[in-house]
DNA sequence: ATTAATTTTCAATAAGTTTTGAAAATTCAA
DNA sequence: TTGAATTTTCAAAACTTATTGAAAATTAAT
């Protein structure tokens, strides 16, 4: 296989991939290219490569920053503005989950947390499911939010190396 | 708060969550609705409690019984088809993890295995860093898919107590 | 200060996804 | 069998989300 016709179909398979994720193809793809652009690339190349607007690449790329997945790049002596990605795929993640359990777990952890002090005979049938099913997913996504934590403040080698060590 | 609108409001959350994790607002209501009803339900139930049609009841219940994560029930003397979702939250999490590495994760190591028998000079900039990525994002990816495995084979409190230990 | 280059915004439009509902198929009791 | 109850299907409609592109705003060189 040749390089261009791998590039094409990682790019394609990502952005495919980012959308069963929840996250838009375009941003996904944008975000494919960056990763295997050896250098800074502009909004134009951006544009020139994936066949998209400019008003596109700039709110697509604008998110990914804001994801703190991609940076601007000042490259001096150019007038145009460049842009990187972190190419260290634990970083990716980490940041990833950073990101996510902010915008999504935490908050669904605090409602939930409202949900269980519901009033209501604990032993009517329908309370008591619905109590033991909140309070069931709240412990759930308590533990995995500190799991997780741990694991974004952990260094790869020393969490990956100690998680499985558990399990072999 | 009551319970009436306390299910309301889980009913919702847990439909715009889902949406964020790409599954349809729908699926993931009827799944909520599920959860916190003590006993099986039929399409009519549902129809009635979430206000939505026959034919989007009876596709969506597909799909969660094709995740595995509801079953239909015969109840005895009834002409009409029950639902029942799995209410023990760490065997849905497991069944979501199964499918999701057999849908997506296991597909894409596959494709990322691929794309890193590209052809072409290892000197050259664009190459290196093409099968960095790929190959970087392969590793973490079948690091993943083992840790999944485990998870998905390791029972629950044994599992959290290990994992918890290591890393207090 | 002027102006050309570049980036940003956002209303209109296009594309994609979900939902409906009625017809077809299936199931099962009599 | 027959037919009433129930489930399934799927084309059309409704809704949601993403994309365009041109105008406005910003930036920086002269």
């Amino acid at each position: 296989m040749k390089l261009s016709e791998a590039k094409a179909q990682f790019i394609s398979s990502w952005g495919a991939f980012g959308t069963q994720w929840g996250i838009n193809r375009t941003m996904a793809q944008i975000h494919a290219l960056l990763l295997i652009s050896p250098d800074p690339i502009t909004q134009d190349e951006i544009m020139e490569q994936l066949n998209i607007s400019r008003g596109n690449v700039n709110m697509n790329t604008r998110d990914l920053v804001d994801w703190g997945l991609v940076d601007r790049v000042l490259v001096p002596g150019e007038r145009k503005e460049f842009f990187s990605a972190e190419k260290d795929i634990w970083k990716v993640a980490t940041q990833i989950i950073k990101e996510r359990k902010k915008r999504e777990l935490d908050p669904m952890l605090k409602l939930l947390g409202q949900l269980e002090k519901i009033e209501g005979d604990k032993k009517d049938k329908q309370v008591k499911q619905f109590t033991d099913t909140v309070s069931g997913i709240r412990k759930f996504g308590g533990q995995t939010d500190r799991m997780l934590d741990l694991m974004i403040k952990a260094d790869e080698n020393w969490f990956l190396g100690n998680l499985l060590k558990v399990f072999k």
